[in-house]
DNA sequence: GTCTATAAGCAGATAGAC
DNA sequence: GTCTATCTGCTTATAGAC
């Protein structure tokens, strides 16, 4: 067991990064501010300065995934290549039904529409880290092509359910949700395009 | 043959127009300012406020789609079940190629990302007045559902090739994006879902 | 680490002259 | 229909005391 006090003398770089990531997630990137975060976790706008240099940074230093892209993707990727398309949206769903995960990648897809640096980082982390791996460790053919159709099929349920907010997905669970996405991700991912 | 002066004395109510549905459709609704609309018009922002009174009713008043929905919708849905998927995002695909009805439905997801009223409108829209009336139109079992589905398709798509610009989608033509797309709205609008 | 004070700028909206 | 002038409020960011 630690003993003894650990270093850092409070949680508000913690605070900050946490009320960060809610407003991002609920207000976009324009209408987060500065002062706003600060006042949400309770501390000084200047202190929000002080830890993360600019507004940018905030959101990138605090809008970071949580876990190993490229892990993930060869982990998903192993397996039965005929159910690897129902793996990746369960996979997904679940996260995106915790809370603190979710608010990672609607923050992140309403940053994108307005601000170019944070579209060009889920551009990237989706080409080149989670599905472009992806498509490329399954080894059919045109993997970058796949990996870009399952990421519209992706961005457009966070986007339809999460922001948009429309009716008729809120009833689906995670199974139901996936059985009927799954089978959009399997031919996305390994049948013949054409 | 129309004869003598039209009324209105200048086009500046439709250089305004425009140049809304632009900046609109390239910064999103935060970034677009009634100062930036106004020069890009060559106008006087206060001119952009006399003609449409507010922000948000610049936006509704220019950002209406050109077509009548529920019309397109009957028109769509007409012929064969087996190849509506395909007539569908053929119809969308080629409509997103003229840029100035993509900046209408660019311009509209961007908005819907950060102001609430732009998400509403654009959600009423795909299941009231497009997407919904052409699911039922159609007679398949749990048509809110799968309006649903194919917006979130649809709205993947605009997202990934416009906002994203994700490199891999550029090359596809109409044609070729429709093949790859087609068969997965063909499953959420008629086929059976699990 | 935390705060006060403030710089410097841009936003939407209004009143009213012409 | 068009413009000038301005109000009021907000923003990010900096400088520096404690």
């Amino acid at each position: 067991m630690a003993r003894g006090r650990r270093p850092g003398t409070s949680s508000s770089r913690e605070d900050i990064a946490g009320a960060a990531r809610t407003q991002f997630a609920e207000l976009g990137y324009d209408r987060t501010t500065i002062r706003g975060v600060a006042a949400a976790a309770g501390v000084d706008p200047a202190l929000v300065m002080h830890f993360y240099g600019s507004k940018q940074r905030l959101f990138i230093e605090t809008m970071q995934l949580p876990f190993d892209a490229p892990a993930l993707a060869d982990e998903l990727a192993a397996g039965d290549r005929a159910t690897v398309g129902r793996r990746v949206i369960e996979y997904l769903l679940a996260a995106w039904e915790q809370p603190h995960t979710r608010a990672l990648f609607v923050g992140r897809a309403r940053a994108s529409a307005s601000e170019p640096e944070a579209a060009k980082l889920l551009r990237d982390q989706i080409t080149r880290e989670l599905i472009g791996p992806l498509a490329r460790s399954i080894g059919a053919d045109r993997p970058e092509l796949r990996a870009a159709l399952v990421s519209t099929q992706l961005i457009g349920w966070v986007f339809a359910r999460w922001i948009l907010e429309v009716e008729a997905l809120r009833p689906l669970d995670v199974e139901q949700a996936a059985r009927v996405l799954g089978p959009a991700l399997q031919r996305y991912l390994v049948e013949p395009l054409d």
